[in-house]
RNA sequence: GGGCCAUUAGCUCAAUUGGCAGAGCAACGGACUCUUAAUCCGCAGGUUGAAGGUUCGAUUCCUUCAUGGCCCA
């Protein structure tokens, strides 16, 4: 059946090229869109509309006709405006068009303003133009498109189709473009360092392998562009931040895509009490940019991003996990406390990951209002700056918003001698087969023998902001092209 | 990795205890000069995700696989 639809609609695309016509043509000169027509004209009567003349095109997403009159609801990249055809006043040639013309073409209207009798503000045709001839149907028209795989791999209609997912990515680019202001407005430089890298790191993850070919060198897809970024600090660029894509070899859910958008800053001088300060900021400005307000509904609960967001430190949160202050280190407390929330083989788990684990355990999912979990164990932390009243501690804080991680920041090492033995301390672990453990990177070391200025440093998630700002259950909604499996 | 659910016409969905695979929209033919999911008449459209099994007979029951969703680890 759909091969019969294929095949009928390329017999129309080439009756129109038997009329002279190119079934793909790109001539037609638009100066209107719909919105702005609506916008300009919603309440003019009949006197004032008829003088308007309009060119405007679209995708045809309705036909109704009605012998000699025919009623074509257009979309345009702004939004929808009917075109009225009328046998009596469009060209003979023009109106023999409606006999090639289908649901889901491109079509050209010029003409004049008029209102329906119901009040529709519509396009009264001088002329009709098929610019592109679809050659296969859209989705039904009521229910749309809405199995989920087939919205994802052909996103093209569901965008087509479902105008509350073209919003959705409106919404993406205004966060974005939201973000790029804010640092361009605190003196930041935006910059763009490598995805394709020799040697990975910044993070705890595994990274895709590639190759190069006519270098024969063994090239890795970027976790994080942490450690360059820091590198230009040392350079003096002292403050800067980069959009950026990840890429981390770890398992699809509604939480996880391989690839990801990160944003990352760092500024000289500053310190991790400063990025409280300053990621509140940007998000209670991103929160009113958005709804004009300081709170969003995600889900059954309302993020309110207008109070001074919570603060929780890992020791407090482990000492309400039954894990004492005076015990955090102590091995038969840790352990009896982590086998209580279910963890697995704690015997087996170093220290400072025990109490991450406990704590995450412990308190990740009730973490719903906006909370910077505060100072966390040295030992996860291979890149922080040690605390100085407590040097089993970093100055680091994560974001957690309704349950989920959306920030990691922490001020930054840049001892270049504690920072080479962080890094032997997870080279050891890695060899004890983590393989997330972060690699031994002897070119940043030497860039902090240069000397970089004190700073503090965070990467926040852009796909899980876009989340909580547009509502959204699963990464993959917030994505335009997500990674699927492929097509059967 | 484990559990549960789903997969039927281009799209959205039905199909009784295992007994002729159906509807709406889209398409196709026709009527109609004001519709907003237009309406009306007519016509057509299927390897029921794949492979195998049970049965006189399988969309339905069983096994395996594929894809997707939800939950858990």
């Amino acid at each position: 059946m759909e091969e019969t639809i294929i095949a009928q609609r390329i017999e129309k695309a080439d009756a129109l090229r038997a009329r002279g016509q190119n079934p793909f043509a790109n001539d037609f000169r638009v100066t209107d869109l719909a919105a702005a027509v609506h916008a300009a004209h919603e309440g003019a009567d009949e006197a004032a509309l008829a003088p308007v003349q309009v060119a405007y095109a679209g995708r045809v997403m309705a036909v109704r006709s009605f012998g000699k009159v025919v009623f074509l609801a257009v979309d345009d990249r702004s939004g929808r405006l009917q075109a009225n055809l009328f046998q009596q006043s469009l060209p003979a040639e023009d109106w023999a068009l409606l006999e090639l013309l289908d649901v889901g073409d491109i079509v050209g209207i010029t003409g004049s303003l008029m209102r329906t009798r119901k009040g529709e503000l519509s396009v009264k045709a001088e002329r009709l133009r098929i610019l592109t001839k679809s050659l296969r149907p859209l989705p039904e028209k009521w229910h749309g498109l809405t199995d989920v795989a087939t919205r994802y791999r052909q996103r093209y209609l569901d965008l087509v189709g479902n105008p509350e997912v073209r919003d959705l990515f409106r919404t993406r680019s205004r966060i974005v473009s939201y973000i790029r202001r804010f640092f361009e407005a605190r003196d930041y430089l935006e910059v763009e360092t490598p995805i394709l890298q020799p040697l990975y790191g910044g993070a705890a993850a595994r990274p895709f392998v590639t190759h190069h070919n006519t270098l024969d060198m063994k090239l890795y897809l970027r976790i994080a562009p942490e450690l360059n970024l820091k590198r230009l600090l040392v350079g003096g660029l002292h403050r800067v931040f980069e959009l950026n894509r990840c890429f981390r070899n770890e398992g699809v859910s509604t939480r996880h895509n391989p690839e990801f958008t990160m944003l990352e800053f760092y500024e000289a001088f500053a310190t991790y009490e400063d990025l409280m300060q300053l990621t509140e900021e940007l998000l209670r400005g991103l929160c009113v940019e958005l709804t004009g307000e300081t709170s969003i509904a995600y889900g059954e609960h309302v993020l309110d991003f207008g109070q001074p967001f919570r603060r929780l430190s890992v020791y407090e949160g482990l000492a309400l996990a039954g894990v004492p202050r005076d015990l955090v280190f102590d091995r038969p407390t840790l352990e009896a406390a982590a086998a209580g929330l279910g963890i697995k083989d704690p015997g087996g788990i170093a220290t400072g990951y025990l109490q991450m684990e406990i704590f995450e355990a412990a308190h990740e999912a009730s973490l719903i209002q906006p909370t910077f979990v505060t100072d966390f164990p040295l030992e996860v932390s291979p890149l922080s700056r040690q605390k100085e009243a407590d040097p089993a501690l970093v100055d680091r804080f994560e974001l957690y918003v309704a349950g989920r991680e959306c920030a990691n920041a922490f001020s930054e090492l840049n001892d270049p001698q504690d920072q080479r033995a962080r890094f032997e301390a997870q080279v050891a672990r890695r060899q004890g087969g983590d393989q997330d453990a972060h690699p031994m990177d002897e070119d940043y070391v030497r860039a902090l023998e240069h000397g970089m200025p004190p700073a503090a440093g965070e990467g926040i998630g852009i796909d899980r902001l876009v989340m909580f700002f547009t509502n959204s259950a699963s990464i993959r909604d917030v994505i335009l092209f997500p990674l699927l499996r492929p097509e059967a």
